[in-house]
DNA sequence: GCAGCCCTATTACCT
DNA sequence: ACAGGTAATAGGGCTGCG
């Protein structure tokens, strides 16, 4: 049979070895909007031997070569040179038919004489397959294939099996098939604390697809065995390419899972009849499909303080809060229970899974194109920590440059001086500009030429090109040639910047703009985290003066910045890192826009113009006012997720009355009014919770703190709790010290809460901050005591 | 026993 | 499991106090 060219979007990739040979199984959709998968078993994978500098290359290949009959599944070594940290190294490749036998071969041969280690023989033969054959998740392929034979089909759900004929090439191509999107969502039924699969059952399982179906499986008499059935049942039908959710990896999966080994059913939701597993970052995969925990992309979203399902809703504009139906979960089997109220809680499970498919359609374009820009598999991408999508990009990028990767090493952690921040000039300022650098760590970088690859130990003589020297580190960096930072960012730069000019011509509303804007929002991302990567100490290209170096230029052109504003006559009010708050004057502050650029070869803008701007006398927190009347609250308790609703509220009013009305006798005022209403507890209760996050395990803290308290409490009653969990808790009323006055929200009642607690510790504090300003105390927040209160206060002996 | 002081642990923010 | 710089609170140890 004559193979022929297939054109395919990659979904997803795995591999299987069988008798130590292993094929790579790529998911993907074709143009005629078939499921396809194309096995390639022609891919050898290897590793790198790194030679001793003092060896001769023949020397060692011949040693390695001598004992290539203990290592039966080794091909080939390849004698070749290769750079590391930008020294050119003698290496030998090693060929290795099964991937699974490398560990054991790359530890025997570094003990060759002359060997001085091996190198990227930690790299999984999946993503080793795709870098090498320039492959990318979530784009467009060309390959030669024939069509499998029929015995592998009927075990894999999809519409045909090709086997690859040639090496698959990537090819430009925007437009994809719409997807085939599934989400669910379960409710399960414990009386008391977590559920446990060994004995609550799922009671309902609500599922939506974007083909507009919407089912909800229910338990019969606590019996799940059927919805379990149903709901694979329903995968299996729909044939999903993604599967969505939200807290999938770490909750329902495991919890479906379990059930289903407890009733002895096989969860094959998959497309190769394999249960779902957990794999690399801790994510689940299923074979064949996406599994999205869209969790996973909350961290994305800072201003979101609570991370839950419907908070991430409202945030992106799914659902409003206000219109939802929130039960919580101490409550399910209440709801249950009742006939009359079981309604809410399917409409509330209904809702939930309506918000998974909403996000995941605010989201998905950038999961997709995050996805293809680091290369890492779109069930993976959410998943890996930032540092680690920054690290597959480069590797990507050292791939095509000849760069070795450098393995991953412990290293002792060693702070070093970061950016510079201004002491703000407390009080109220009428017309304030804000100038930033765009992008300054990498922009500095590029300048400079700041890079792993580029960087000059003390011990090594100056190079014939020249160096850039950093001020007060004063470490050395080649001039020339261009590094592997210096590149890597300069096409992130550039690749944005024409993304960015390709979106001013399109139609905002087109499917084109979104998908491009996601794109630049992906290269963002990585482009902002590469200072971040550059300075932590698990990064494979860590080298401390790298990231060292950058800030020290940093400080230095800051400091340049302010020095020159002075000198042109504009006020400095503030500064923090790569921003100045300069006194607005157009004409000089454009004048001023450009003699920085020409003497620091960064660009600078104005970033905003407040036409009056507060601060206190602690360094980033203030509170500006926009030409459009808007409050941009910056550090202050207002956007703190760690203060009770009540304490911001009333911050946020205060601000507002002395920003726009600039009354401080009125903020006084209000503070009074909003005191005695909280005293009267007519402030709804979840304005009082306070939600903190348990950053260990609750014995681990050297202190008791009111958050572990409530924690300890939490487990007590049968709840499990996990590092990064929030904690939420009120302060009930009592004696001794506040840790043991901290209850769980839901566990506590209004008339148990501590108002006067929140009147002095949460009310007072946060007003008293912007207040104090304006000479205004404790006492004045006070609300006066009136006639009838004191009265009131009299009768109550 | 407790107010006052100082230091430390902890959390969440900013760029 | 991306960096350092910063503010703020509560806990906890200590001193001094009839």
């Amino acid at each position: 049979m004559e193979p022929v060219k297939k054109r395919f979007w990659l979904l997803d990739v795995n591999y299987e070895v069988k008798d130590h040979s292993p094929e790579i199984w790529l998911w993907g959709i074709d143009e005629e909007n078939k499921r396809i998968l194309i096995i390639d078993r022609s891919f050898v994978t290897y590793f790198y031997l790194v030679l001793n500098e003092d060896e001769k290359p023949e020397t060692v290949l011949e040693r390695v070569v001598e004992r290539k009959s203990e290592f039966h599944y080794i091909t080939r070594f390849e004698p070749l040179k290769r750079n590391l940290f930008g020294k050119s190294l003698d290496v030998i490749r090693v060929y290795c038919l099964d991937p699974d036998l490398i560990p054991k071969y790359s530890k025997a041969l570094s003990k060759v004489n002359g060997v001085r280690k091996c190198l990227e023989d930690d790299i999984r033969y999946s993503m080793r397959y795709l870098i090498d054959n320039g492959m990318t998740p979530c784009g467009w392929h060309e390959v030669q294939v024939e069509v499998e034979e029929e015995s592998k089909s009927s075990r894999i759900q999809i519409d045909k099996v090709y086997s690859a004929k040639s090496v698959p090439r990537r090819i430009e191509r925007e437009e994809t098939h719409p997807l085939r999107v599934l989400g669910f969502s379960i409710i399960c039924y414990s009386q008391k604390g977590a559920p446990k699969p060994e004995r609550n059952p799922i009671i309902i399982l609500s599922v939506a697809t974007n083909s507009g179906e919407e089912k909800e499986f229910l338990s019969e008499n606590y019996d799940d065995k059927g919805l379990i059935e149903s709901f694979i049942e329903l995968v299996k039908s729909f044939d999903p390419d993604v599967v969505i959710g939200y807290g999938t990896n770490r909750q329902d999966w495991q919890y479906l899972l379990n059930r289903s080994r407890s009733l002895g059913i096989n969860l094959y939701v998959d497309r190769a009849r394999t249960e779902p597993h957990t794999s690399v970052y801790g994510h689940v995969s299923i074979t064949g499909r996406a599994n999205i925990d869209l969790l996973d992309f909350a961290d994305e979203f800072p201003d979101i303080k609570v991370k839950t399902l419907e908070n991430m809703a409202d945030y992106l504009g799914v659902i409003k809060l206000e219109k939802r139906t929130i039960i919580e979960d101490v409550e399910f089997p209440e709801y249950w229970d009742d006939p009359n109220k079981r309604p809410i809680l399917l409409k509330f499970a209904k809702e939930n899974t309506r918000c998974i498919m909403g996000i995941f359609e605010a989201l998905g374009d950038f999961a997709a194109q995050l996805s293809q820009l680091v290369g890492l598999p779109l069930d993976q991408i959410g998943r890996a920590a930032v540092g680690f999508r920054v690290e597959w990009y480069l590797t990507r990028n050292a791939y095509k440059m000849g760069e070795l990767v450098p393995e991953r090493t412990e290293r002792p952690y060693i702070p070093y001086v970061g950016g510079e921040v201004l002491a703000p000039k407390p009080g109220i300022h009428e017309n304030v500009a804000v100038l930033d650098f765009k992008s300054m760590y990498p922009n500095i970088m590029i300048e400079q030429n700041i890079s792993p690859d580029t960087y000059i130990s003390p011990s090594e003589p100056t190079p014939q090109s020249g160096v850039n020297l950093a001020p007060e580190v004063k470490h050395r960096f080649r001039k020339e040639p261009p590094g592997f930072y210096n590149i890597v960012l300069s096409n992130l730069i550039a690749a944005r910047e024409d993304i960015r000019r390709r979106l001013r011509n399109l139609d905002p509303k087109g499917i084109e703009c979104r998908v491009l804007d996601a794109r630049q929002k992906a290269i963002k991302v990585i482009t902002n985290a590469s200072y971040g990567y550059a300075g932590w100490i698990g990064a494979r290209w860590y080298i401390k003066p790298v990231a060292e170096a950058t800030t020290a230029w940093g400080r230095s052109i800051i400091r340049n910045t302010i020095e020159t504003a002075k000198n042109n006559g504009l006020d400095v009010i503030y500064g923090d890192t790569d921003s100045v708050f300069i006194t607005y004057d157009q004409e000089k502050v454009e004048e001023f826009s450009k003699i920085i650029e020409k003497k620091i070869g960064l660009e600078i803008k104005p970033d905003k113009i407040y036409s009056c701007i507060l601060f206190t006398e602690a360094k980033k927190r203030y509170c500006g006012l926009l030409p459009n009347g808007q409050m941009d609250i910056v550090g202050l308790e207002v956007v703190r997720g760690d203060w009770a609703e009540v304490a911001k509220d009333v911050q946020e009013q205060v601000l507002e009355l002395i920003l726009k009305e600039r009354s401080p006798s009125k903020a006084v005022k209000f503070v009074h009014k909003f005191i005695l209403n909280l005293r009267e507890r007519r402030i709804p209760y979840r304005d009082l919770i306070i939600w903190k996050t348990l950053t260990k395990p609750a014995e681990g803290y050297a202190v008791k703190a009111p958050h572990v308290e409530a924690a300890k409490l939490l487990r007590k009653e049968g709840w499990d709790l996990t590092v990064g969990d929030k904690i939420g808790y009120v302060i009930v009323t009592g004696s001794g010290r506040l840790y043991e006055r901290a209850k769980p929200y839901f566990l506590a009642s209004y008339n148990e809460v501590d108002v006067e607690y929140y009147v002095t510790n949460q009310v007072i504090p946060a007003s008293l901050r912007i207040l104090s300003l304006f000479n205004i105390k404790e006492e004045d927040l006070l609300p006066p005591k009136s006639s009838a209160t004191l009265f009131d206060f009299m009768n109550k002996d």
